[in-house]
DNA sequence: GCCTGTGAAGCTATTCACAGCT
DNA sequence: AGCTGTGAATAGCTTCACAGGC
């Protein structure tokens, strides 16, 4: 069996944003591309894609470039798992119902299967079509439904212990919104989603754009 | 008056992050911290603190390290608006209101000055103590509040005219959540964050620690 | 001793540039 | 001609290691 070339975190960022352009420009009945057109669509180089595009094993031919479906088929078998991934929620306020509705509207290969809240007026009922269940039940349901991968959204004063039960019940992967770092034992990946410091960056580099925009396009070079 | 010593992206988010881990520091009553103990908070390396504090002009002493307090007051130099700086956000739906409660909530720098929604039962509204203007008003209500920051959540579809009619009204930094990436002019910078995206990384580097938990170790360091 | 600030080294990520194909 | 795939070169980021200070 292969051992995967080991992809950076960067790279496979990449090739998950070159298949959500592949899909729109699938659906607008585009064949194939080249790797200069999927270049200017990502705001990268050609010569990036077409590194990215090594690691993922597809070759495309000189002459039509790449095969916008099988470019995605491709894709979607190193990035995806098997089957559809069933995902965990802790936290069911705006933020929480906000996911459950971003990930039962679109047709993705995600399905929250399972929600968690400590509040007794929510643990019963079903959001999006997700039922939601009291934090006591974190490791039995997680156990059951095989969930792997969970979504925190609950306060950051609750994200230690909710990180902490997630790994014990066997979680492997989390994405977490709440606005502090949590320590997580090895062979647990976590990812930082923290939106107030998203628009810090966002405001920081707006003001420094307004000063300096006569350079700018060296930076957008 | 001195240039900014141009930092990089990379660079302001960790500074964004030590602030934060600063401040909890901060209301635990501490009051100096040396740079290995706020790299091991932030899981980096002492060195790359110090390096990155260089770009702040704050400097600390051998003896104590970095007063708490006055490296708060530096990064806030460097990172904010002189002023408490108002945002808009287009689309209150599910996200859009999450986003207004999240920001509402906070003693935040940041205020959210104005919503907009294009469905009229929501115009007229105040949520979380935020006015919702119709979209004819987006000109109009940023000029008059001088808004130069914008969240966008709205539906995919909208994104793209959404994210121009800001830039023509003057917007410089744009947080877009919606899934699409769209053009800017020079002179506006444009942040995404996409939750299905990031949830695809976690998911897949999920696998691969599974896969590979023994060499994490390898990875951590 | 143990700290900070920083030049220099080391690494990683990106781009260049060209052979090979159609 | 114009494309892909890829070794080589470059740019950017991180760590090392040490002078200087308490």
């Amino acid at each position: 069996m292969f051992s995967l070339p080991v992809i950076s975190e960067k790279t496979v960022a990449r090739l998950a944003l070159y298949r959500r352009l592949l899909g729109d420009l699938l659906s607008q009945g585009r064949r194939s591309i080249y790797s200069h057109e999927l270049a200017a669509l990502a705001k990268g180089s050609a010569a990036q894609v077409r590194r990215d595009l090594m690691a993922v094993g597809y070759e495309g031919s000189p002459a039509r470039g790449y095969s916008v479906e099988d470019l995605i088929g491709a894709l979607s078998r190193l990035l995806d798992h098997p089957a559809t991934q069933k995902v965990a929620l802790v936290g069911v306020g705006n933020l929480g119902r906000a996911l459950l509705s971003y990930f039962a509207g679109r047709g993705s290969q995600y399905s929250v299967a399972a929600a968690f809240d400590a509040d007794p007026g929510k643990v019963g009922l079903a959001v999006n079509g997700c039922p939601v269940y009291g934090p006591d039940r974190l490791a039995e349901v997680i156990e059951r439904e095989g969930i792997e991968v969970a979504m925190v959204a609950v306060p950051a004063g609750e994200a230690a212990r909710t990180v902490h039960d997630l790994c014990t019940a066997g979680i492997t992967g989390i994405l977490n919104f709440a606005p502090v770092r949590v320590w997580v034992p090895e062979g647990v990946y976590i990812e930082y989603l923290d939106m107030s410091m998203s628009l810090e960056r966002v405001a920081f580099f707006a003001r420094s754009k307004r000063r300096t925009s006569q350079q700018d396009s060296a930076l957008a070079k």
